[in-house]
DNA sequence: ATCATTTAGTGCGATATCGTACTACATAGT
DNA sequence: ACTATGTAGTACGATATCGCACTAAATGAT
């Protein structure tokens, strides 16, 4: 097939990474020290998706090796943030909980971080951002497929 | 101003973030042993830029801290994939230059994920892809120069 | 010219990531 | 019921990331 198509592809993933780095570091600049990325990502989860899950299940909702996920959690329950309970209904397993303390956390990172998403909108209309979303959810669907039915970890 | 406008940036970032993830284990799955993506995002850097930049230079076009990617160019120039010259024009700093053996693995690298590309491109129309590039490009120099004037490190 | 400030790169230490290997429990096949 | 296989989580080790502190060189002020 035309290898030019696959450039676009590549453009487009060029692009993002730069996107998530800069947004990663934004992010991280607005945490508590000792706190990054990764544990917010998981707190968010734990209210947009709802809490209660096992470690597995969140890992597999990132893509992430479940090994780094234990220990991510593990900080996040040290800080008292999440707590973690067994699993009534499987014994190998655990449940994963928020507290209010890590809703609380959260809260007050997202509010920290909208002026830099106003100053982002201050630039750029809402319009041209909506726009991109259902075909960069289109991608990651179809990333998320193409990875599916590779060994995990 | 409109909260629900800020909602949409962040649901933004929240996909790019996924798709990032989900793409750089797709590219660390093709990679030789010992090398991860940002090996080969710096190799792809200097084809694509032009190499014999400093350290210094490629760490800014990734907002990355310096001492990151001192560990990462050692890396590559343990593997003979690039070289470091001292730089004639600054004694503090060096060149960084590709070898023929970099620029093999990153032809290596970007022709075996040709499929991969190939396999997205088959599920998605190149237009719809090709029309998230500008908006992706625009917010990602806006997120650069938000970040600028910050301290480096 | 001298001295202060800035900048490039590195050494080091703390934490993060992730692959391998292991244990405990669950489930499927007989 | 018993055994084989699969799955959830963790321990551990190797490597990566990144902040801090340092050295050497460049730059700027006087």
């Amino acid at each position: 097939m035309d290898d030019t198509h696959n450039n676009l592809v590549f453009a487009v993933l060029n692009e993002i990474g730069i996107i998530e780095q800069l947004s990663r570091t934004l992010l991280e600049a607005r945490l508590p020290k000792g706190l990054i990325a990764p544990h917010f990502t998981v707190l968010n989860h734990l209210v947009r998706v709802g809490d209660g899950h096992t470690p597995m299940r969140i890992a597999k909702a990132f893509q992430v090796p479940k090994t780094s996920l234990t220990h991510t959690l593990s900080v996040l329950e040290k800080r008292g943030l999440i707590e973690m309970q067994p699993n009534p209904r499987d014994g190998r397993s655990k449940c994963v909980w928020i507290t209010p303390a890590g809703r609380h956390l959260r809260e007050e990172t997202i509010a920290g971080m909208a002026p830099d998403a106003q100053w982002v909108l201050d630039r750029m209309d809402a319009d041209e951002l909506a726009a991109i979303l259902p075909a960069l959810t289109k991608l990651r669907a179809l990333l998320d497929l193409h990875r599916s039915g590779k060994p995990e970890n």
